[in-house]
Formats: C-alpha cells, structure tokens, sequence
DNA sequence: CTGAAAGCGCTAACAT
DNA sequence: ATGTTAGCGCTTTCAG
C-alpha cells in the first residue's frame, strides 16, 4: 500500500536514473534508450503505482486532455444521447470531459465557459443559449477549439455540428398531407434566438406551399414554457376544430400535446394525425405509436467531438467545418392514413 | 483585446505590487491591505481580464474543485435526472464537474477512477460495476473521497447514497395484491452483483409473504440483456397464463414489456395488472398511464454531491455516512381494481 | 502592510 | 543514451 503521493523524483531515484528519463520513457520517447532503462523505469514505476500528476503536465506543457460540454438542458433525453456520444469519442482519444449545464441562463453560460478556460481545457463542445455573442466571437478571435451543436449561431466563424431542421420540418408535415390530413398545425417553442425551432417551423412551411397552400393556411402555435403548454395547446384546439394534422416540433411538447388530445376526446389518428420530433425511446410505446422526425443525437455527439478534438490537434486554427446530419421520418400508428 | 495569456505576474506589475499580494487579494486574504492596494489590484485584473489558471493554482494547493462521477449506464433517464442534481449543487457549491461512463464494464471503471485521480479530482460519486472490490477498498484505506449511490458494494466502509428498494418491491407488489391480483410475477435483470435488483425482488417476496403466499407462488423472471427481453417475457407469459399482475424492476424493461401485452393481446388492467419502477417522463403518457414507484433522483444526486463536498471540506476523513431515500407509488390506471 | 524566494510535479532545451 | 537546468503559474512561509 502505498502511503505518500509518488512523484516522478520518487520512480527517478528508484530506477536510479534522473527525472528526464523518467518522464521520456513515460511519454512514448524512448527511442534513444536502452532495453534495461526502459526496464528499469517501468519495474520502478509499477512497483511504486505510480500515476503522474495531470495538473503538473498540463502546467508545464499547457494542454490538458480534457475537454468541456457545455449543455443548456438536462430535462430533454436527447442530450443524454448526445453526451454519450461525446463521451464514447473522449474515451477512444484519450481525453476526459468536463460538463455542465447553462440551463438556458447566459450568465451561467459564460461563467461555466470561464471556469472551463481557467481550467485550461483544450476545447469546447457547446449547445449555446445564443445569447452571448460577444463572448462567443471572443472565443473565436482568441482561436480557442470550439464546435458549436444543434443551434446555429449568426455570423459566426465557429465549428458548427447541427442536423438539418428545416429537412425536418418539411418531412414532417409533407408526411401529414400525403396521409391525408388538410388543416396542419405547428406546435413550436417560441425563442427568437434559438435557431432550431424556426427552421423546423420553416420546413412546415415550405412543405404546406410545396403542396399548394398559401400563407393564409399557416398555423403556428408558439409555446412560451413548458408548464403553459397543456393550456395553450387545449384553448387552440378549442377555437380551431378544423386541425387534423399537428407537426410537434419538440418531443416535450408531445407528451402535452397527448394529453390534451386525450382530455378533449380526440382520437388519434382518426380525428386528428399527429408527427412528432426526436424518435425518443418511449415514442412507440405510446398509444398510439408516435410518428416522429428521428435525429441522429448520438452520432451528433460523437462527431462533435470528433470535430474537436481534430481541431485541438491540427494547429491549422482557421478551417472551420460545418457539419449537417440528416433527419429521418419514422413512420408509426399516429398518423396512419384514414382516407 | 487580449494577445497573450496574462499571468499574476502581469497583474502584479501593472498594479506596481507583488505576486504574492496579488494571490492574497484574489483569494481573500485582503484583511490586511490597504484599501487602495486592493482597489489598484482589482482594477488591473479587471483591464487585463486576467483568469487565474487553475491548474497552477491547483498544483499548488492540492485542491483542485473538480468533482469527477462515474456512471454506469447513459441509457437510462434515471441518470439523467441524478446527473442534474450534482450538477446542480456542484454549480452552488462551486465545483466543476468531470464526467465519464464505465458502461458496466469493471476495466473501464477502474480506468476512469484512476484517470480522475491523476487529474486530482477531489473526490468522486460513484455508480459501481461492484466489481472492483479491491480497488475501492484501496480508495477507502487511502482515504480518498468517496460516494456511492444507488448501490451497495458489500463490507466497503464508505459513503453510501441510496434508495430503499426492498421498500419499493414492496409498495408495488402490496399495491398490486390490493387491487385484486392473485398471481404475480416479478421481471428483473439478471446480475449476480447488483444489490438493485436483488432488494426490489426481496420486497416483491416479502409483500408475498405477508399477504399469506408462501414460497411456492414466487415467480421471478430474470432478464440477461435488454435484447433479449421481448422474447423471454413473452415465453414466460404464455407458459404461465394465470399471471396476473406484474412488478417490473426497472424501466426500460417496461416499455419491452408493454410490448409483450400488446401483441398477446393481454389488456391492462384488465387482464393484467402492472407496475413499473421509475416515474419517467413518458410513464403517465403510455398507454394506459403507468403505476410506478417513483424515486427521487433529482435528490439523490443533489445529496449525493452534497455530502461528497461535506467529506471533501471536513478533515474528518473516518466518519462515513449513510443516506437511504425513499420510494413513492404513484397510482395510475395500469394497476386499477379490477374485481 | 508587503515582498522575496522557494517549490508544487512535470517537461524540454541544452548539454555531455 | 542520459542528466542538468530552467521554468509552467501559482501559493505560502518567512522576513521586513
């Protein structure tokens, strides 16, 4: 058992050999030395459970193996399958993670991207409030490794990791209109910043004109908190029983949505089809099973960090990749054609 | 803007003091200071946006603030739901947070553990494989902080953050003999090593056992892999048609399970009636609206780190403490009184 | 009230 | 093939 912290002066003096040495053999440049110094080094090394101090590497070579995620929801399972994505890529490259939560607040935001340069973490993988733009073109101007996902952030020049939304959208509800449903709402977050949402609400559109509706036809209902949306969702439904199609733009929103159409007797899919987004792992058990825009978020995570840690090691600084994962439509019980 | 890295050194000198006044202020050593020291200090940290580099900081004092947690399983939302809680108090507490996934496999675990230390994490939360004895025995001795949540690791004197789920087998299996069912079967995962499982089985026999069923009517069915579930439930259930109730150990196995009833064209609560384990997000939405024991993940996280930092802070290395929550039953439609 | 100097554990010139 | 030396950026005695 081991009692005091071993250093690297400790495995020195006990292969009797000087630090240098030590270090050399430790970190793969033992081209120049001889079989029983390697020996010797490693016997010492084992005998003494040595585990070098990352602090001091870093310090001493500034580059951690360590890099940051920085989520802005814990709530949605569609993160989780992002983080292990991230995660499996730290682990295949010999990095480590830090992470934490904006929880949407830019102040948090910018404290924990703070924290985590203070850190001297190599890069960031971050799902930005978009808030902070300042910061965010700071970080760019400072070349610090950075790959922004799911969100797009205007004007800047920054790794973006995102899957196509508007794609989305447009498969969607152009999947609603093929199964025979004619007054289509969308049901959406409202956010002016956050990219996401209006692209998949312009794919709804775009798959309404695509088929011959015009703008007068559009129906958008923008959700401002989750708490309000059963109420939000019902009062709508309520003025405009026309609706026989609802796209969900976000899968938190379905479960309300759901709800709703339980409370208010609605059958689905016969009264009224319904598509949602995020092919979660509880959309085909629901009843009915749950049509839904699936997206790749492990994927997203892994090459997102890919992405990164590419970017850490290639000291080209100024190529900046722009990465778009597609969506796909999963066909289910819930918006079964009822011609 | 800023060029270059700018040290205490740079601070120093702009503010016409030493580093070591610099440190003191910064850390809050400022009793005895002049006011003006301090204000020229903070104001050329502020013009120089200096950010003091934590691994030299970190180097020096041995204490880093980083906390690192080890998962076991990214899949299920349960962890999802911890994971925010000691993120959360990390955020209050003012730690940073390392992440990593041992997926269950015992060399991973090990890996990561010994990663975190060598970045030297002040202490680490942990969801173990149970594999490693000697390791966290090792951990233990050397005094190295420590909790673990969720499960058990036999005779380790350490920490202990976990949910009563001889409690939770019990509510739930009480819960369905209440509501009429005579034959009940408890569906489980199969491990040897997770005392998980093996305490909400134990309450599933002890409700048995004090409603008047004696051994004979215990009816376990151990899953060996996710994959394989669909399957085995189903032989099971058309082997034994007289089963009547069903307490499911865990989530993921439900939505399998909710499946198995479906195509055997088995109604609940009808024919049979369930009980599932988690209160997950999508339970109130399938159909029809899951009973649950419902446990406080968001909590258990949240103390988890809490007492982490508690032993972190004391010096009192030997006191070990031990948190038990309790579960909840959450009553919806699939365990309705059928008689 | 403030500073000089030593050193945390490691790496990387620059010797030899 | 190996060692010496000088720091990385910070904190902390110990002096003054």
């Amino acid at each position: 058992m081991i009692e005091m912290k071993v250093t690297i002066a400790d495995v020195a003096k006990r292969a009797g050999v000087s630090k240098t040495t030590v270090s050399r053999i430790l970190n793969g440049n033992y081209r120049h030395n001889t079989p029983e110094t390697i020996e010797n080094v490693l016997q010492a090394v084992k005998e003494l459970e040595y585990r070098p101090n990352a602090l001091a590497k870093g310090l001493k070579s500034m580059k951690t193996n360590v890099i940051g995620i920085v989520l802005s929801n814990f709530k949605n399972e569609f993160w989780f399958h992002v983080l292990e994505g991230v995660e499996d890529t730290c682990n295949a490259e010999g990095y480590n993670l830090m992470i934490c939560n904006s929880d949407g607040d830019p102040t948090l935001e910018e404290q924990y991207i703070r924290e985590f340069q203070m850190r001297q973490v190599d890069g960031i993988v971050i799902n930005p409030t978009v808030q902070n733009q300042t910061l965010y073109q700071e970080l760019v101007e400072n070349k610090f490794p950075m790959v922004v996902i799911n969100r797009k952030v205007p004007d800047l020049h920054a790794n973006n990791v995102v899957v196509d939304n508007v794609k989305g959208g447009y498969l969607a509800v152009n999947h609603l209109i093929e199964t025979g449903r004619s007054k289509i709402m969308a049901l959406t977050y409202k956010n002016e910043n956050i990219s996401t949402w209006q692209e998949r609400v312009q794919g709804y559109k775009e798959a309404l004109k695509a088929n011959g509706y015009n703008k007068e036809s559009f129906c958008v209902l923008e959700i401002e908190h989750l708490k309000k949306a059963f109420k939000t969702i019902e009062q709508a439904l309520d003025k405009d029983p026309q609706i026989d199609g609802i796209f969900s733009t976000n899968n938190m929103l379905t479960l309300e949505l759901v709800d709703v159409l339980k409370k208010l007797n609605l059958h689905v899919p016969e009264d009224i089809g319904i598509v949602g987004y995020d092919d979660t792992i509880w959309a085909k058990h629901i009843h009915p099973p749950l049509t839904t825009i699936k997206q790749p978020a492990y994927d997203l995570g892994k090459e997102s960090a890919k992405l990164l840690i590419e970017q850490i090691k290639s000291k080209d600084t100024n190529s900046v990749k722009n990465i778009i994962f597609q969506p796909e439509l999963v066909i289910r019980e819930s918006s079964s054609n009822t011609d």
